[in-house]
DNA sequence: AGCAATTCTCTTTTT
DNA sequence: GAGAATTGCT
């Protein structure tokens, strides 16, 4: 069995730390706590919590203050939220929910703080525009003439939209009915063109948000900010996440009073995930700190975590003491979550001062292997772990790649991930960043248009065929109720005839039904999944089309040509990406990024390590990691960093075994693999 | 040939 | 939205 003796010595040991953080909470000594992964980092974080809400509860409730605990994500706010149980005196939340609640009743000094930045961005792209040697031409014209330019430009915006995502030679033809000669120059090169054009109407937009906020006009007069958007919008008054922060900071930084403010309403802040925090709020921390020393004020900062599970690029990782100094530093090098063996590699791959040790005497059992192969061998080297370890659906293995693309590979539906990636709202611009959220969201609200239609449509595919009570969740409460037994039986048995091999069959036969059965539940089942006004083979065609591909296809193409990919999408595709996202079936083996598996802990975990993450054909993230580990400070580099992380992040992921795989040539660095892995093999000697 | 313009390609994740 | 790769122009 294993992991269930302590070493009284060291539990003795790991009790003592806890008794000092609590002394540190109650004498105003900020800290540090380092604690790598599987240490009970969290546990230590609401220890904390209970300690100081026991100790201070009435006194805080007399001067109207709170505990505030800090998290990266509103999942592990939840969770924390979940194992303190309610209460009066504490508040989690992520570090921007807090800042927003913080700042926003300063309405008229974050106005301020606005108007500056809109000040600044329109003196940036004027910068721009005389600096940059892209705009030379338009540069070389008088300002009278950059004058009539503008204002042509503006008369015909409509045609200048509607023509932009022309390619090159037609956005030219559009363009030239417009402009009159002296101005072609500028048009010679498009893209030049349409940066010029949308600098000049982005300065046009911030200089009329200017007016309305001196005009005092309805909607100008505060700042929003909504968690939805991932952009500032300046223009009209909304800022994003990162502009919630700079504006936070610098009213702290600005304002004695805000820093005053905050010092009275919370003595104490807690901050979990430290390494995944940004540089500027732990500047706020820091700040505010300082100032509470300065004034005499008690004050506690504590920050929870492990800077080498810094695996996001905007995290502050190791930095830490650099941005808030004169912490009391504490590392907890006790594990509690995994076999010896695993530690043991973990502790290798980290490779710093940090070398974590098994809370349990009983730790041994484990196993932690490393091969080489090739592409060709990574699915006999999965089915090889699978078997190795006794794995089933009680049991599962969990493998960990790189990227998204492998993970719908392994989890079968790679040709609907493709597929979805081709299309114009994930190919062009940034979108392909979008695909993995409205596509692979975890949460249903993230999901795109379409994919939340597929989504709802498989729901109820898999609710009428594997539902306990089929329709229960699909039904409204109220139609439920007052069917009758019989008539949910057809229902279920026409809804069950509803089958195909793709979305096209799918889609064709649902609409025959439809439209040939006149069933009122039956329709507005249907009206649910598809959610659009009129329900219809053609506008659902539409809908997808409208959504997924730019505006201009009507001419060349129908919708239906234009979606072709998608509507071929098989429906064992769908149904394995629908129990990907929903883990509904419980399988023998799960398929996790890296990224995704931080804070998670599996009992069998096998890690392909291969050429698919990095800019460039064959980009290895970890052959770097591998040619410098155990150089000096000074002869890393950043991405000896990114691969150490997100390797230790994945090996400590193990409590009991842990296989890797490793694709790649590995001539240079065998020797620096085997320092880690011990001897690695050919994995098909392996067997 | 040499330069400029255009098109293609690119990882993970949260707020 | 940046940098590489490809195509196009003279």
């Amino acid at each position: 069995m294993g992991l269930t003796e302590y070493s009284s010595e060291d539990l003795e040991q790991e009790k003592a730390i806890q008794e000092q953080l609590f002394q540190c909470c109650d004498t105003f000594e900020s800290v540090v706590f380092h604690a790598g992964a599987g240490s009970g980092k969290t546990y230590a974080l609401v220890e904390c919590l209970k300690h100081i809400v026991n100790k201070n509860r009435e006194k805080l409730i007399e001067h109207n203050q709170k505990i505030v605990c800090i998290t990266y994500t509103n999942v592990a706010a939840n969770h924390i939220k979940h194992q303190i149980g309610a209460s009066d005196v504490v508040v989690v939340s992520t570090i921007h929910e807090r800042i927003w609640s913080m700042i926003k009743e300063q309405k008229s000094a974050l106005l301020a703080l606005h108007v500056e930045k809109l000040k600044n961005e329109i003196k940036d792209i004027r910068n721009q525009l005389a600096k940059k040697p892209d705009f030379q031409k338009y540069k070389k014209l008088d300002q009278v003439k950059k004058q009539e330019f503008f204002l042509i430009m503006q008369e015909n915006r409509e045609a200048y939209y509607e023509a932009y995502s022309n390619n090159a030679s037609g956005f030219k033809n559009s363009m030239s009915e417009i402009i009159p000669l002296e101005y072609k120059d500028l048009l010679s090169n498009v893209t030049k063109f349409k940066s010029l054009v949308d600098k000049l109407f982005k300065i046009e937009r911030y200089e009329r948000c200017l007016e309305r906020i001196e005009a005092k006009e309805k909607e100008y007069r505060v700042v929003q900010y909504n968690a939805k958007y991932n952009r500032d919008r300046l223009d009209i008054m909304r800022i994003s996440h990162d502009t919630v922060l700079e504006y936070g900071y610098q009213l702290i930084e600005k304002y004695p009073k805000m820093r005053q403010m905050i010092i009275d309403q919370y003595p104490y802040i807690l901050i979990d995930e430290y390494q995944d925090t940004t540089e500027v709020a732990v500047k706020m921390m820091d700040l505010v700190e300082k100032y509470a020393k300065e004034i005499n004020h008690d004050m506690f900062v504590g920050y929870f975590g492990d800077s080498v599970q810094n695996i996001y690029d905007d995290g502050i990782g190791g930095r830490l003491n650099e941005l808030h100094t004169g912490l009391k530093e504490f590392d907890k090098i006790y594990n509690r979550r995994s076999y010896k063996e695993i530690i043991d590699l973990a502790n290798k791959v980290r490779n710093d001062r940090i070398e974590q040790k098994s809370i349990y005497s009983d730790c041994e059992g484990g196993s932690a292997m490393c091969y080489y192969g090739t592409e060709a061998d990574i699915k006999e080297f999965i089915d090889m772990c699978a078997e190795n370890w006794d794995c089933s659906t009680e049991n599962p293995l969990h493998c960990l790649f790189a990227t998204n693309q492998k993970v719908a590979e392994y989890s079968g539906f790679l040709k609907m991930y493709i597929a979805f990636n081709g299309t114009d709202r994930y190919k062009k611009g940034l979108g392909y960043k979008q695909l993995n959220s409205e596509l692979l969201g975890q949460d249903t609200r993230q999901l795109g248009r379409v994919p939340a239609m597929f989504d709802r449509l498989m729901r109820l595919y898999s609710e009428v065929r594997n539902g306990r009570e089929p329709l229960r969740n699909i039904l409204p409460t109220d139609d439920f109720r007052s069917i009758s037994f019989s008539e949910l039986r057809t229902l279920i048995q026409v809804l069950k005839s509803i089958d195909g091999e793709n979305i096209e069959e799918l889609l064709k036969k649902i609409f025959k039904q439809y439209e040939e059965k006149n069933d009122k539940v039956f329709k507005k089942i249907i009206d649910k999944v598809f959610d659009l006004e009129e329900a219809s083979y053609n506008a659902v065609i539409t809908e997808i089309a409208k959504n997924l591909y730019r505006d201009d296809w009507e001419e060349s193409k129908t919708a239906e040509e234009m979606i072709r990919p998608i509507l071929e999408i098989e429906k064992q595709e769908l149904l394995n990406w629908f129990d990907y996202r929903n883990h509904a079936e419980k399988e023998k083996i799960c398929y996790h990024t890296f990224h995704s598996t931080k804070g998670l802990e599996f009992e069998n975990v096998a890690i392909i390590l291969g050429q698919d993450f990095g800019k460039g054909k064959g980009k290895n993230l970890f052959e770097t990691y591998f040619k410098e580990y155990g150089k000096s400070i000074e002869e890393i580099s950043d991405s000896y960093e990114t691969g150490r992380n997100i390797l230790y992040v994945a090996v400590s992921r193990a409590i009991k075994n842990l296989c890797i795989l490793y694709v790649d040539h590995m001539e240079d660095i065998q020797d620096k693999i085997e320092m880690i892995f011990g001897k690695i093999e050919d994995i098909k000697d392996g067997k």
